[in-house]
DNA sequence: AAAATGAATTCTGTATACAAAATGGTTACT
DNA sequence: AGTAACCATTTTGTATACAGAATTCATTTT
């Protein structure tokens, strides 16, 4: 992964007439935001594991820029509990136990559902479009397992959020989703499973069919849900100390 | 408000034997984290009003920090929509319309009946007693409304989500709440109905009662988007211009 | 007088600098 | 050998520096 860092390019526009000329700047992108995502991303997909020591030093010449920016994109980072910030030692990738990640999933279980109801009331073609199109590319991930899956279910409940028009539903998605999606592994269902409930969800948005999309959804969610109760009830969730 | 820029002392403690001697700081706080809660409170209050541009050197020096933490600060009320970033412009005060505002409530409508629930059911004397003394702080001045009614209603619904023992609900109510409670002047119940609804909200907590703590908390956050929603839908939201 | 130009100023975005704390490793000591 | 003390190095937290974009304001032009 690497960086953009060429400024936006000045242009002007507008009508042939010089009555109005609008100049306006297309394509900045403060290094900040980019840098954010940037490690967001490598979190999400394992590069950046959970009780990694993030250096900064380090972190800011990997990405080619200097430590203000990161700082800032691990500000944002620390804000949605993806990085800890322990005071004069550092930021660490937040590593979540099986009881942090139940509520994580408490939290799901409450407003996926309702912004899966709402992409299916309020949806447009391309939106639905590309829930299917998500759907599929999860089901296609699933028949041979791989790290891209990670990416991919994010993708598919992050599009339905967006869908749902709700900034704040994506908003808050955006933060935590990841969370479940960079601890749940070997306590998942299985991929096949997942990919089956992924398709009943896209159809019923597809179909405008408010009530179930919000039934798929919950169910979907649901589940993963009392899988994670079950480990934490029964103690066995040596899965992580309770460290960073 | 001023900033409390003590370094953390450190202290020796541990047991009288020198077999093992723990070294521990206490009170250290990055003046990061007081920059950001101090903004955070400036902003709730309406010391610095929806709209407001935020000029880094005015404000760095206000606070008597320097640009650096005040960054950090801002990046995280950024990405918790407190404060929007406009591109080599600078950042400003978030200002939400009636229909952001609706948003904001469908997704409390969701996660506080959760929350209180949960406050119920887990509670400790400690916590309930603290939510009750909320209530009566908010009734109280309810009595002769004015801008601190804002904090004790934001602080009472804080400690009901602190109550419920799951942190990213809690974490999340920190982030959004915010967002109602600085831009619903005007178009809130009359403080005497809210008092008594958070009395009722109390009083089901204290009595260990799930069930009648989420559905008065339910009542409450329906009451207010429905008041919202109506404004939205009579296209009267005038109460903003979509502007940052 | 209104609009256009352009220079001075302000402010943002990012890099660099620096002091203090934490870390690691080496030597001295029991 | 194991532990403690000390010094060098690394790293954080914050301040400052600097280039370029945005804004302001005075000046010129029509």
């Amino acid at each position: 992964m690497t960086l953009d860092t060429r400024r936006g390019a000045a242009l002007t526009s507008g009508p042939a007439t010089p009555i109005l000329r609008i100049v306006y700047k297309i394509h900045y992108r403060a290094i900040g935001n980019q840098v954010y995502t940037l490690v967001k991303r490598m979190i999400l997909v394992g590069e950046l594991e959970p009780g990694r020591k993030l250096v900064q030093d380090e972190l800011a010449e990997r990405l080619g820029v200097s430590r203000t920016p990161l700082l800032s994109a691990l500000s944002k980072l620390e804000k949605e509990m993806l990085v800890k910030s322990v005071a004069r030692r550092g930021m660490f990738v937040r590593r979540f136990d099986t009881e942090e990640l139940a509520q994580v999933y408490e939290v799901r279980l409450r407003l996926e559902p309702y912004a899966a109801g709402q992409a299916a009331r309020v949806r447009d073609d391309a939106a639905a479009e590309a829930i299917v199109q998500r759907a599929h590319d999860y089901a296609n991930l699933a028949a041979e397992p791989n790290t891209d899956m990670r990416e991919a279910d994010y993708e598919f409940h992050m599009d339905i959020m967006r869908a749902s028009g709700n900034d704040l539903v994506f908003n808050i998605g955006s933060s935590y989703n990841i969370i479940a999606v960079a601890n749940t592994l070997g306590l998942m269902k299985t991929p096949a499973e997942s990919a089956y409930e992924h398709t009943m969800i896209a159809a019923a948005i597809l179909a405008r069919d408010e009530i179930g999309a919000m039934r798929h959804m919950f169910c979907h969610i649901d589940q993963a849900r009392r899988r994670i109760l079950a480990k934490v009830q029964a103690g066995t969730d040596r899965t992580a100390p309770p460290e960073y």
